[in-house]
DNA sequence: GCCTATCATTCCGCTTCCGAAATGATGGCC
DNA sequence: GGCCATCATTTCGGAAGCGGAATGATAGGC
Protein backbone atom coordinates (compact mmCIF):
# COMPACT_ATOMS: atom_id res chain seq x y z
CA UNK A 1 0.00 0.00 0.00
CA UNK A 2 1.24 3.19 -0.81
CA UNK A 3 0.34 5.52 1.72
CA UNK A 4 3.56 6.98 2.40
CA UNK A 5 2.51 8.75 5.56
CA UNK A 6 5.74 9.38 7.79
CA UNK A 7 7.90 8.07 5.00
CA UNK A 8 11.68 8.56 4.45
CA UNK A 9 11.09 8.83 0.73
CA UNK A 10 10.26 12.27 -0.29
CA UNK A 11 6.87 11.82 -1.47
CA UNK A 12 6.08 14.47 -4.47
CA UNK A 13 2.02 14.48 -4.75
CA UNK A 14 0.65 16.66 -6.95
CA UNK A 15 -2.12 18.09 -4.43
CA UNK A 16 -5.33 17.62 -5.72
CA UNK A 17 -8.88 17.60 -4.73
CA UNK A 18 -12.31 17.69 -5.83
CA UNK A 19 -13.99 21.49 -4.71
CA UNK A 20 -16.24 19.51 -2.25
CA UNK A 21 -13.41 17.28 -0.73
CA UNK A 22 -11.54 20.96 -0.23
CA UNK A 23 -14.69 22.72 1.22
CA UNK A 24 -14.86 19.45 3.50
CA UNK A 25 -11.17 20.43 4.27
CA UNK A 26 -11.93 23.78 4.97
CA UNK A 27 -15.07 23.08 7.10
CA UNK A 28 -13.79 20.52 9.72
CA UNK A 29 -9.85 22.85 9.87
CA UNK A 30 -12.12 25.95 10.17
CA UNK A 31 -14.21 23.82 12.89
CA UNK A 32 -11.46 22.63 14.80
CA UNK A 33 -10.27 26.18 14.96
CA UNK A 34 -12.80 27.62 16.59
CA UNK A 35 -13.57 24.72 19.12
CA UNK A 36 -10.36 24.63 20.57
CA UNK A 37 -9.51 28.40 21.00
CA UNK A 38 -10.76 30.54 22.76
CA UNK A 39 -10.36 33.87 20.76
CA UNK A 40 -9.85 33.19 17.51
CA UNK A 41 -7.91 35.28 14.57
CA UNK A 42 -9.15 37.19 12.09
CA UNK A 43 -8.92 36.18 8.32
CA UNK A 44 -6.28 38.73 8.01
CA UNK A 45 -4.43 37.87 10.91
CA UNK A 46 -3.75 34.57 10.03
CA UNK A 47 -2.62 35.63 6.47
CA UNK A 48 -0.19 38.15 7.99
CA UNK A 49 0.82 34.98 10.37
CA UNK A 50 1.44 32.84 7.72
CA UNK A 51 3.58 35.40 5.63
CA UNK A 52 5.75 36.07 7.82
CA UNK A 53 6.35 32.80 8.98
CA UNK A 54 6.18 31.23 4.81
CA UNK A 55 7.49 33.98 2.64
CA UNK A 56 11.35 35.22 3.56
CA UNK A 57 11.99 38.35 5.52
CA UNK A 58 12.04 41.08 6.17
CA UNK A 59 8.67 42.17 6.91
CA UNK A 60 7.09 45.34 7.24
CA UNK A 61 3.65 47.31 7.75
CA UNK A 62 3.87 48.64 4.92
CA UNK A 63 4.98 45.38 2.80
CA UNK A 64 2.18 43.58 4.41
CA UNK A 65 -0.49 46.49 3.92
CA UNK A 66 0.08 46.33 0.48
CA UNK A 67 0.22 42.54 -0.11
CA UNK A 68 -2.87 41.80 1.67
CA UNK A 69 -4.52 45.33 0.16
CA UNK A 70 -5.52 46.62 3.46
CA UNK A 71 -4.23 50.47 5.33
CA UNK A 72 -1.19 50.41 7.44
CA UNK A 73 -3.21 50.78 10.51
CA UNK A 74 -5.17 47.86 10.02
CA UNK A 75 -1.72 45.80 9.90
CA UNK A 76 -0.44 47.61 13.06
CA UNK A 77 -3.48 46.55 14.38
CA UNK A 78 -3.21 43.23 13.72
CA UNK A 79 0.62 42.85 14.63
CA UNK A 80 -1.11 44.56 18.70
CA UNK A 81 -3.20 41.45 18.34
CA UNK A 82 -0.27 39.19 17.21
CA UNK A 83 2.22 40.16 19.41
CA UNK A 84 0.01 40.68 22.47
CA UNK A 85 -0.42 36.51 21.76
CA UNK A 86 2.80 36.16 21.69
CA UNK A 87 2.81 34.91 18.03
CA UNK A 88 5.07 37.54 16.28
CA UNK A 89 7.38 39.98 17.21
CA UNK A 90 8.24 43.36 16.23
CA UNK A 91 11.48 45.82 16.08
CA UNK A 92 12.62 49.16 14.83
CA UNK A 93 15.14 48.27 11.74
CA UNK A 94 18.04 49.81 12.74
CA UNK A 95 19.44 50.45 9.18
CA UNK A 96 16.13 52.51 8.75
CA UNK A 97 14.54 53.63 11.88
CA UNK A 98 11.38 54.39 9.96
CA UNK A 99 11.33 50.56 9.47
CA UNK A 100 9.73 48.32 11.65
CA UNK A 101 10.74 44.82 11.26
CA UNK A 102 8.21 41.89 11.88
CA UNK A 103 9.89 38.55 13.75
CA UNK A 104 9.00 35.51 14.34
CA UNK A 105 8.68 33.96 17.76
CA UNK A 106 8.58 30.42 19.06
CA UNK A 107 5.39 30.54 20.33
CA UNK A 108 4.42 31.36 16.78
CA UNK A 109 6.23 28.90 14.94
CA UNK A 110 4.71 26.21 16.92
CA UNK A 111 1.35 27.37 16.20
CA UNK A 112 2.00 27.67 12.91
CA UNK A 113 3.23 23.95 12.84
CA UNK A 114 0.27 22.75 14.59
CA UNK A 115 -1.78 24.75 12.23
CA UNK A 116 0.13 22.32 9.17
CA UNK A 117 -0.57 19.42 10.75
CA UNK A 118 -3.97 19.73 11.42
CA UNK A 119 -4.52 20.48 7.89
CA UNK A 120 -2.50 17.61 6.72
CA UNK A 121 -4.53 15.37 9.09
CA UNK A 122 -8.01 16.87 8.14
CA UNK A 123 -6.82 16.36 4.42
CA UNK A 124 -6.08 12.75 5.45
CA UNK A 125 -9.54 11.84 6.81
CA UNK A 126 -11.26 13.30 3.72
CA UNK A 127 -13.49 10.98 1.90
CA UNK A 128 -12.79 10.02 -1.64
CA UNK B 1 -18.50 7.74 -7.98
CA UNK B 2 -17.84 9.73 -11.45
CA UNK B 3 -15.30 12.68 -10.28
CA UNK B 4 -16.18 15.84 -12.56
CA UNK B 5 -12.81 16.90 -12.76
CA UNK B 6 -10.78 17.25 -15.39
CA UNK B 7 -8.85 13.94 -14.60
CA UNK B 8 -10.78 11.75 -16.19
CA UNK B 9 -9.88 8.54 -14.55
CA UNK B 10 -9.00 9.86 -11.17
CA UNK B 11 -11.38 7.69 -9.15
CA UNK B 12 -9.19 7.51 -6.21
CA UNK B 13 -7.74 10.75 -5.39
CA UNK B 14 -5.99 10.49 -1.99
CA UNK B 15 -5.83 14.33 -0.93
CA UNK B 16 -2.45 13.65 0.47
CA UNK B 17 0.08 17.22 1.32
CA UNK B 18 2.96 17.67 3.61
CA UNK B 19 2.52 20.42 6.14
CA UNK B 20 4.23 22.91 3.78
CA UNK B 21 1.93 23.08 1.41
CA UNK B 22 -0.98 22.87 3.68
CA UNK B 23 0.33 26.27 5.73
CA UNK B 24 1.12 27.21 1.96
CA UNK B 25 -2.19 26.17 0.35
CA UNK B 26 -3.98 28.10 3.60
CA UNK B 27 -2.36 31.66 3.45
CA UNK B 28 -3.02 31.35 -0.27
CA UNK B 29 -6.83 30.79 -0.21
CA UNK B 30 -6.74 32.99 2.95
CA UNK B 31 -5.37 36.13 0.90
CA UNK B 32 -7.77 35.48 -1.70
CA UNK B 33 -10.32 36.07 0.31
CA UNK B 34 -9.14 38.65 2.55
CA UNK B 35 -7.97 40.68 -0.81
CA UNK B 36 -11.76 40.34 -2.85
CA UNK B 37 -13.86 40.82 0.31
CA UNK B 38 -14.78 44.10 1.83
CA UNK B 39 -15.99 42.23 4.93
CA UNK B 40 -14.96 38.79 5.14
CA UNK B 41 -16.53 36.29 7.51
CA UNK B 42 -15.72 35.28 10.80
CA UNK B 43 -14.00 31.72 11.79
CA UNK B 44 -17.28 31.22 13.52
CA UNK B 45 -19.37 32.17 10.18
CA UNK B 46 -17.60 30.30 7.61
CA UNK B 47 -17.84 26.87 9.78
CA UNK B 48 -21.98 27.54 10.05
CA UNK B 49 -21.92 28.53 6.72
CA UNK B 50 -20.23 25.01 5.08
CA UNK B 51 -21.42 23.21 7.86
CA UNK B 52 -25.18 23.90 6.84
CA UNK B 53 -23.84 23.34 2.92
CA UNK B 54 -22.12 20.13 3.50
CA UNK B 55 -23.88 18.06 6.55
CA UNK B 56 -27.56 17.34 5.84
CA UNK B 57 -30.36 19.14 6.95
CA UNK B 58 -32.20 19.96 9.36
CA UNK B 59 -29.69 22.56 11.13
CA UNK B 60 -31.11 24.21 14.19
CA UNK B 61 -29.17 27.06 16.66
CA UNK B 62 -28.99 24.60 19.47
CA UNK B 63 -27.13 21.66 16.99
CA UNK B 64 -24.47 24.36 15.43
CA UNK B 65 -24.52 25.95 18.92
CA UNK B 66 -22.94 22.14 19.87
CA UNK B 67 -21.14 21.19 17.29
CA UNK B 68 -18.91 24.24 16.99
CA UNK B 69 -18.97 24.55 21.10
CA UNK B 70 -20.18 27.97 21.33
CA UNK B 71 -23.05 29.89 23.18
CA UNK B 72 -26.28 30.36 21.44
CA UNK B 73 -26.30 34.05 21.12
CA UNK B 74 -23.25 33.55 19.27
CA UNK B 75 -24.96 31.12 16.56
CA UNK B 76 -27.48 33.78 16.41
CA UNK B 77 -25.93 36.34 15.76
CA UNK B 78 -24.02 34.81 13.60
CA UNK B 79 -26.95 33.89 11.50
CA UNK B 80 -27.98 37.44 11.51
CA UNK B 81 -25.04 38.51 9.53
CA UNK B 82 -25.36 35.69 7.43
CA UNK B 83 -28.79 36.04 6.46
CA UNK B 84 -28.26 40.26 6.03
CA UNK B 85 -25.82 38.97 3.62
CA UNK B 86 -28.20 36.57 1.95
CA UNK B 87 -25.72 33.65 2.35
CA UNK B 88 -28.32 31.44 4.82
CA UNK B 89 -32.36 31.94 5.56
CA UNK B 90 -34.18 30.42 8.94
CA UNK B 91 -37.51 29.81 8.92
CA UNK B 92 -39.46 28.32 12.12
CA UNK B 93 -40.12 24.68 12.08
CA UNK B 94 -43.55 23.97 11.62
CA UNK B 95 -43.52 20.29 13.40
CA UNK B 96 -42.04 21.86 16.92
CA UNK B 97 -42.31 25.88 16.69
CA UNK B 98 -39.45 26.38 19.36
CA UNK B 99 -36.97 25.13 16.69
CA UNK B 100 -35.35 27.35 13.74
CA UNK B 101 -34.47 25.66 10.86
CA UNK B 102 -31.50 26.95 9.23
CA UNK B 103 -31.79 26.88 5.26
CA UNK B 104 -29.56 27.47 2.34
CA UNK B 105 -29.96 29.85 -0.54
CA UNK B 106 -29.01 30.73 -3.61
CA UNK B 107 -26.31 33.52 -2.99
CA UNK B 108 -25.10 30.71 -0.19
CA UNK B 109 -25.06 28.21 -2.33
CA UNK B 110 -22.81 30.27 -4.87
CA UNK B 111 -20.54 31.58 -2.39
CA UNK B 112 -20.04 28.01 -0.95
CA UNK B 113 -19.37 26.94 -4.86
CA UNK B 114 -16.81 29.87 -5.54
CA UNK B 115 -14.88 29.03 -2.20
CA UNK B 116 -14.95 25.27 -3.35
CA UNK B 117 -12.75 26.24 -6.52
CA UNK B 118 -10.89 28.46 -5.26
CA UNK B 119 -9.04 26.06 -2.96
CA UNK B 120 -8.88 23.30 -5.77
CA UNK B 121 -7.08 26.28 -7.81
CA UNK B 122 -4.66 27.36 -5.28
CA UNK B 123 -4.15 23.80 -4.30
CA UNK B 124 -3.26 23.04 -7.95
CA UNK B 125 -1.00 25.95 -7.92
CA UNK B 126 1.29 24.37 -4.95
CA UNK B 127 4.64 23.41 -5.29
CA UNK B 128 5.48 20.24 -4.96
C1' DG C 1 20.29 73.06 8.31
C1' DC C 2 15.63 72.69 5.79
C1' DC C 3 12.13 70.79 3.48
C1' DT C 4 9.70 67.19 2.03
C1' DA C 5 8.75 62.29 1.57
C1' DT C 6 8.11 58.11 3.88
C1' DC C 7 7.66 55.20 7.64
C1' DA C 8 4.51 53.38 11.61
C1' DT C 9 1.43 54.61 14.99
C1' DT C 10 -2.34 56.89 17.44
C1' DC C 11 -6.76 59.09 17.52
C1' DC C 12 -11.65 59.45 16.18
C1' DG C 13 -16.31 57.84 15.62
C1' DC C 14 -18.55 53.83 14.32
C1' DT C 15 -19.71 48.98 13.77
C1' DT C 16 -19.40 44.25 15.12
C1' DC C 17 -18.59 40.65 18.18
C1' DC C 18 -18.34 38.58 22.73
C1' DG C 19 -20.48 35.82 27.09
C1' DA C 20 -23.87 35.88 30.58
C1' DA C 21 -28.25 36.78 32.00
C1' DA C 22 -32.92 37.88 31.13
C1' DT C 23 -36.92 37.36 28.08
C1' DG C 24 -40.46 35.40 25.19
C1' DA C 25 -42.52 31.58 22.88
C1' DT C 26 -43.68 26.82 22.59
C1' DG C 27 -44.10 21.87 23.91
C1' DG C 28 -44.90 18.07 27.00
C1' DC C 29 -46.28 16.04 31.23
C1' DC C 30 -49.37 15.48 35.01
C1' DG D 1 -55.20 24.00 32.97
C1' DG D 2 -50.76 24.45 35.49
C1' DC D 3 -46.02 23.84 35.62
C1' DC D 4 -41.66 23.11 34.04
C1' DA D 5 -38.34 22.18 30.34
C1' DT D 6 -36.55 23.64 26.08
C1' DC D 7 -36.12 26.43 22.22
C1' DA D 8 -34.21 31.04 20.16
C1' DT D 9 -33.70 35.71 20.84
C1' DT D 10 -32.82 40.13 23.04
C1' DT D 11 -30.45 42.91 26.27
C1' DC D 12 -26.39 44.45 28.67
C1' DG D 13 -21.72 46.12 29.35
C1' DG D 14 -17.36 45.53 27.47
C1' DA D 15 -13.71 44.36 24.07
C1' DA D 16 -11.92 44.57 19.38
C1' DG D 17 -12.01 45.72 14.60
C1' DC D 18 -12.68 49.08 10.88
C1' DG D 19 -11.21 53.33 7.60
C1' DG D 20 -9.63 57.86 7.44
C1' DA D 21 -7.23 61.63 9.32
C1' DA D 22 -3.77 63.37 12.22
C1' DT D 23 0.73 62.69 14.55
C1' DG D 24 5.57 61.68 15.47
C1' DA D 25 9.94 59.94 13.97
C1' DT D 26 13.38 59.31 10.50
C1' DA D 27 15.71 59.65 5.88
C1' DG D 28 17.36 61.91 1.99
C1' DG D 29 17.90 65.68 -1.39
C1' DC D 30 19.55 70.12 -1.70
Amino acid sequence: MAAPGHASKAVFVPVEMRPSQALRLWHDVSLGLVRDEDRDLTARQVTILLTVYLEPPPHTVRGLAAKLGVTKPAITRALDTLGAVKLLDRRRDDDDRRNVIILRTVEGALYVEKLGDLIVARAKDLPR
